[in-house]
DNA sequence: CAATCTAATAATCACTTGATAACTTAGCTC
DNA sequence: GAGCTAAGTTATCAAGTGATTATTAGATTG
């Protein structure tokens, strides 16, 4: 609770030729609505959420005040780079492409990988995933068990299919199953880490690094998968403070 | 430049008897300095560094003035932090594990690795060396580099000799075998992160996970080490925007 | 080309935030 | 236990920062 002062009209009076006096440039509301956004996805993947709307105004090159006539407020500015960055950018045939059981599974894990590193490596998205994650931010967890539920369980369910193993109803994923699908995308996650947020260099050849990847996930993984999990069941426990 | 409005000193009077009086706790200098420099590793670890002085304080128990009389300002106390995470937490006996050729290269590794993993995969260190290398700060490109020159070299080093291949003199290390060496520190990494940005369940038994990948790669990289780096000299490109 | 609509700006508010100066007092010394 | 030293607090500054209000002006319409 803080106290409002009571606001009086402040009867604003342009002191007659002084300020530098922008051009003014009026864009229609949905370009320049799209222009911020657009704006604000990058600016937050370089600064992070606490960047300031001063900063990415001037970045835009228009007046702060000018986004609060397109968002009500910063919160709701950064909401909507989520929803750009993370739910528009969803592929829904994704899921579509790993159940099509058409194909050999080796391709469908490979037009997966393939596309959806296209959709995630990218300087805006690893590291707007990677703040989101170090604040805490419910859209990052929403994302991951979206991709647990939406992707990992498809793929485990379409390895144990494929190896005549019992189905996810009759027996649910285990640690071991999820750890293994999620080393793939792991892998690739942290080369864009790496290029990115350590400026590192990385390999070139994407596709042909997730080819290896997928192979060796389908030359390791069902055996792995189906073992009785010598590890899986194990209590976890955390490394060292807390 | 920001101009200096003449300070008029402002006579403080207390209004006797009013604030809730906090019940003063004086402390020796080096104590409060070590209590100070221990909560704001936690504090920054889990804030960033544009975390606020005032929280700060507030989680310490003490006055936010306080803290300036003890570091001259944020950024004193911040480089201090770095210190304290990545400097001082060096232990420099890895550099002779890696070398003393009296030990099978195998154990020198593991011992190695093993060591090294304890000394990062921790909340702190995880969560300031990413927010460091988010902001683009000199201590992360300062550690990654030496990093390089002191660990990752000589483990080449270590594995040519092994292999009667040429010194790093005479030939130095290629990209795809400073890739390879990566590559386990990378994947420790991101446990991690896993497990302290995402909040994901992370494997339990680490030392094991480490002996495997130490395995896997020195059964691995000697190889394709030697090859004649069939994608090492190709042109590294950017996956998709910049 | 004047009327109208609304995109865009200028001015400013209320609170935040790193930092400073003046004042207070815990606790040691003799 | 008076006096002193320095650890600690109170009050406050000035620039920063999200947000609001009143005004200006670019474009479209008839």
């Amino acid at each position: 609770m803080q106290k409002q002062r009571a606001r009086t009209a402040p009867a604003v009076k342009t002191p007659a030729g002084k300020a530098p006096a922008r051009k003014r440039r009026r864009l229609q509301r949905a370009e320049r609505e799209q222009m911020i956004v657009k704006g604000a996805i990058r600016f937050f993947a370089e600064h992070g959420f606490k960047g300031q709307t001063r900063e990415l105004a001037r970045r835009l090159g228009i007046t702060q005040p000018l986004l609060y006539r397109y968002f009500p407020n910063k919160n709701a500015l950064i909401e909507r780079v989520y929803e750009e960055v993370f739910v528009a950018r969803w592929n829904p045939e994704w899921e579509t492409w790993i159940a099509d059981r058409t194909q050999p599974l080796h391709a469908r894990l490979v037009r997966f990988y393939q596309d959806y590193t296209r959709n995630i490596l990218n300087y805006e998205w690893i590291r707007l995933f990677l703040f989101s994650g170090l604040e805490g931010l419910e859209i990052n967890r929403r994302y991951l068990r979206f991709m647990r539920d939406r992707i990992w369980s498809k793929v485990i369910a379409e390895i144990r299919f494929e190896n005549g193993r019992p189905s996810l109803e009759e027996e649910p994923a285990s640690e071991t199953e999820i750890e293994l699908v999620w080393a793939v995308i792991a892998s690739i996650f942290y080369i864009g880490v790496r290029r990115w947020v350590f400026g590192l260099p990385v390999p070139e050849d994407l596709d042909a690094i997730i080819e290896d990847k997928v192979k060796g996930f389908l030359e390791g993984a069902p055996a792995a998968m189906a073992a009785p999990a010598k590890s899986a069941n194990a209590p976890r426990v955390r490394p060292r403070d807390l």
